[in-house]
DNA sequence: TGTCTGTATAGATACTTATCTATAATCTCA
DNA sequence: TGAGATTATAGATAAGTATCTATACAGACA
């Protein structure tokens, strides 16, 4: 699990004269930020969003993204490390959805 | 210079039923945020934004990041390539600002 | 023109990572 | 318990990249 965010970044761009962005902080932003910066990761993020119940389990993924199942399982496990996905076990299927909250705070790193 | 960003992510991430996110739009998407998604130019941006006037020369760079001239060039052209920021001869110097049109889009790709 | 300074590029290297195959772990159900 | 199905993990490999040294390029100035 990611640590928490503490920082935003546009207007949110420290303002002149600001003490310079801590390197520990700016490492924790990078691990966020590289959790979405992969294309088969947005494409899990939108299908995930686009499904009916707002979830999907691995099953669901393989075929139309054309990957196998441990490559899923791979960026799943990414997405959940960053906290933007959690999974669920329900019988056999694991069911991931959105973490909304999560969400919004990597959202708000480029908001003020 | 990387192709405009047509789409938006959050509230922004599809409805129930649309169509999924294609795979050209999710790799342009990834590239502009992989040029984000790096503590080292996360740095460089806050340090550019913090600056007097919102400007920095590669030299203004090297020193309170540790890292050689040619480390910094590097990072500056990934930033440019992302069209965050524009660099400007004068005289001997290249003077680096922000792209903030180009920030908005990316920031977009997080708001409604 | 030649020298000095600042920036960019080329090439090498080490580290990260996206992907695969193979296998383990977990759950269902007969 | 055993068989089948779904997901996770381990290990290997190839591609990408952050960094360095060495060198080229560009402008200032004597």
């Amino acid at each position: 699990m990611v640590t928490q965010i503490p920082l935003q970044l546009l207007d949110c761009l420290p303002k002149a004269g600001t003490e310079p962005l801590a390197r520990t902080t700016a490492e924790s932003m990078a691990t966020a930020l590289k959790a979405v910066a992969d294309p088969t990761r947005l494409q899990i993020l939108a299908m995930i969003a686009a499904s009916e119940n707002q979830e999907a389990c691995v099953c669901n993924l393989t075929e139309p993204l054309d990957l196998t199942q441990p490559t899923i399982s791979h960026h799943l496990k990414k997405l959940a490390e960053a906290g933007l996905i959690s999974g669920e076990r329900r019988g056999t299927w694991v069911w991931y959805s959105l973490n909304r909250e999560r969400w919004a705070q990597i959202a708000n790193l480029f908001n003020a």
